[in-house]
This record gives C-alpha cells, structure tokens and sequence, in this order.
DNA sequence: GAGTGGTCTAGACCACTGA
DNA sequence: CAGTGGTCTAGACCACTCT
C-alpha cells in the first residue's frame, strides 16, 4: 500500500492531457458556451495536445473545473462525438479517436457544388433557357411533365481543363439566374442569397461510357468511362428546388467522403 | 370578436396534429423515455398521423401532456430533426418536413455491405489467403510494406448475376476468416461477432473501363464502364480494419445516399 | 466498489419570429 | 407584444466497466 493520503499523481495508462490545455470561455459572447468549447476541444484534438491515445478526464470534474455546468460540457463533447473525432465508452472514459483521417471533409460533391467558386474552379454556362421539363426532372421535382422550368448546363473547369458537364432543373420561378453571376458566384450561393435555405439532398453516383458529344466537351475520347450523379436538393420546407443530371470526368474526379456508422 | 372567453378552437393555419396523437410511455422500461419519444413521432409522421405541413405544438406544453421535462423533449425532438425529419424554427415552432423522400435509407454502398448477407445476395470466394500487402493497402491500413495481410476477393451477386467484385485487405491476426462463414454471413457479420466495433469509414468512389479479367467475371464487356470504390473502414478505437478496392457493374449498381445539409 | 458515461428533472433567462 | 426554440444551471439516480 503507497503512504500516500490524497489522490496519487495519477498519470495512469490512459493519462488525461487535457489538464494542461487552457481553455477560453467567454460568456459574454454570443456564440454558445458548449460551442465555444466544442471549437476550443477540436483545436486542441487536431494542434495535438490532445493525443489519439486515450484522454479527457470524466465530465463531472471537467465541468467543475471549466465553472460549466455538466449538460453544458456534455452537450459539446456530443458535437465532437458526432464529428467522429471522440468516442465515448460507459464506464471507461471518453477517448480521442486514433483516426489517421482527422478531417471529416464534409460529404461529396455537393460540398464541392456549394464551395467551388470564385478560386480555382471556373464555370462556364454553355445553356441557361426555359425548357418543358423532360420526364425525370418533372418526377424529381414534383412537376407535371411539360412544366416549363430553367435549364443550365455548366461546364467546370480546374486548372483550365475540364472535369465536369452539369445539367440542372430549377423550378419556375423560383429565383432570377443571370448566366453572368452563375459564372462567378454559383448557384448555391445564388440560392442562399435568396433566402433558400438548402436542408438534404438525395444523390445517385453511377457510371457509363461518354458520348461522342460528352466526350468532345470534355475532352475525353468517346466511350470513356465517365462518373455520373443525379441529385434532387431540398430546402428547409422539403420543396425541391434542384434536378441535376451531371456527368464527371472519372480520369480527374471521385467523390470522396466518410461515412460514421451508428449503431 | 368571438364571445368565447377561453382559448378559441385554435385551428390555425399550422394546425398542430399532434393533439390527436397518443403517446405511450413506459417508465419502467430500459429503453430511454426520449427515445420511446422519438420513436412514436417518427412513427406517427410515417404512419401520416402528422401531416407534413406545419405542426408540433411547442416543447413546453408537449413536455406538460407527456409529463416529461423539456431537456428531454428536446432530445428526442433534435434526433428526428438530426434525421431529417424535422426542423425547427426560432420563434416559429417545428415543423415535419415534407419530404417525398421520407426513409434516409442510410448512407450508400457500406450499409448494403453490413446487411447483404443471407437474402437475395449471394457472395462466392474466390481467394482467401495470406500475402504481403501491397503498397496502397499498406498505407491505408497504417503497416509496412510487405507485411503479411489476408486478401479476399468475392464476387457478389444477386438474382443469380454478378454485381460486383470485392477485393479487400484484412491486418493479419485480426480475426479468424473461414470461407465457408464469409460466403454464409458477411465479412461485417463477422466481425462485430469478433467483438470489432466498427466506427467510421472513409470511401472514394470512381470509375474506369473494365479489364478482360473483370469483363469476364462480371459478366460484361471489355472496355465497360465500371464504378470503382475504395473503402478504409475504422473501429472505435481508430484502428484500421479493413481495406478495399471493388468494382460494381455500372448496368447493374449505383450509390444511392441522401445527405443532410448542416449550417 | 469506485469511476465513468447515460438519462432525467424542474426550473431559468435569452433571441428570434410574427402579428 | 406573445410565443417559440436556444441555451444554461445544479442537482439526481442508474447502468456499465474495470480492478
């Protein structure tokens, strides 16, 4: 038995870290106190004073340490337990995940859609007229077939070659769309600058071979092998408010993502 | 003005449905109360019991009728918006989501991996045994070069066709992989038995023209386009449990997934 | 048995929305 | 203005894991 009376050092297997990281909590903020700790965690989990191995101290004592309520720091180790970066285990502890893959990346192309603009990737719109909707974009976007909706077919480009032809359905009516301000500023932005407020999407990601005219665009031979995806996107009220029936150049495109599996 | 002294028929536009709706919880059940909660809302939007529209009376007087606090409302309310099924509105109220597409069906082609085991799927080995894992396997499953892996390839089928062939990559001693029990129960069957908790995976989803050796497995043509996917998938711990490198039959297969859009 | 996360309560005040 | 969700507190008991 050790002579010693209080609590030991106490840098046991799965030593917490975290009692030498500082934490920032401003209550005058606006910003949430469970959000500005959630940031505050990742930072550390992600400049490395928080390691992979096993770490952060029960919430009980971190909340009394941070002057928080346990709810409160609860609530902001959730959020990271959601972004995948911490696992918790009953009984154990909550622990930092090993992950060689810290960055979640956000998901597939539709982050792609909403970031590319303005840097690297240019636009250029090659069709933007009303059209009596084809059959699938009808379906999709709860129309009857005919309905007279925006066509835009959208040829991206990175470092001056072509990766993608985009061709998207947007409902009558729904929101101006100049050819000029595609080009620069998107059409997720455009829609947000709306006041759409864009909430899921539903993608299908298959392939075929390109067509003489695809392949021609795209600067591929014919048949290629090219990625295809359709999308129906919705805003917060469940109305669609975009078909697209896109095709990608599979010689410079994947779609990318990470997948968390619940239980 | 009404005569009526008491709160009017109340029938507002966004009529709340919910008053009809009958809730039934157990407290003596393990189940947690907040998801007995959750489960009955979903089911009752399911079910058309509440309407799409605009409903959900507010968190307040729900918690009253349902002798609950709010927090725990709350959460069951906020793991039905997580799923899409809801949203909330500061100073409006929640509403159900429209939605044509109402079941998420979860997240592509590794959810149909966990659960194609026994039913229409069939899955032939075609290879199981040691060998020293190549250099992309290597680095995705964090070992040396050459160090010694088990490599899988399967053909999967279903209504008696070929849809794909899956080459995986499984870290030596990791668990046991008899044939017999990867063609009967799934390699993902597996290991959760083993006690392996999977975690996250990160997936990259491609296409490229089919080989003659796949042409001919596969049931298509040389030259075909294929869907290609690489998939590292982590257990709870971080640790990397498997790598994979498969091609589907684009005629035959495609990525079906929904994304939810967070601000 | 000690320590952990999981759940739950009964309040409180604030920020935003809409009439 | 009244009503809504968003945030926060200070406790409580339970279920699980590990030693």
């Amino acid at each position: 038995m050790s002579p010693v009376h209080r609590t030991p050092p106490r840098t046991a297997p799965g030593d917490r870290a975290l009692d030498s990281v500082m934490f920032a909590l401003d209550r005058t903020s606006p910003v949430p106190l469970y959000y500005q700790l959630a940031q505050q965690l990742e930072a550390a989990i992600e400049h490395g004073a928080l390691t992979p191995g096993n770490l952060l101290g029960n919430e009980v004592d971190l909340s009394a340490r941070l002057g928080l309520s346990r709810p409160t720091v609860r609530q902001a180790v959730q959020s990271l337990v959601d972004k995948g970066l911490l696992v918790r285990r009953r009984g154990v502890g909550t622990q930092v995940v090993h992950s060689q893959v810290k960055r979640p990346l956000e998901l597939s192309s539709l982050y792609d859609d909403l970031e590319s603009a303005g840097q690297g990737p240019t636009t250029r719109v090659l069709r933007n007229e009303p059209l009596a909707a084809p059959a699938d974009a009808a379906a999709a976007l709860g129309l009857a077939e005919g309905t007279e909706v925006t066509v835009l077919e959208r040829l991206r480009c990175t470092h001056g070659r072509p990766v993608a032809l985009l061709r998207t359905y947007v409902p009558p009516a729904l929101l101006e769309l100049p050819t000029q301000r595609l080009e620069s500023t998107g059409l997720y932005r455009m829609m947000r600058s709306a006041g759409i407020v864009l909430h899921s999407a539903r993608q299908s990601v298959g392939a075929r071979a390109a067509t003489a005219e695809e392949a021609a665009l795209l600067d591929e031979k014919e048949g290629a092998a090219l990625l295809t995806m359709r999308r129906t996107a919705y805003d917060d009220t469940g109305r669609p408010v975009e078909y697209g029936s896109h095709v990608y150049r599979a010689s410079r495109y994947a779609f990318d993502f990470q997948l968390l599996i619940r239980p």
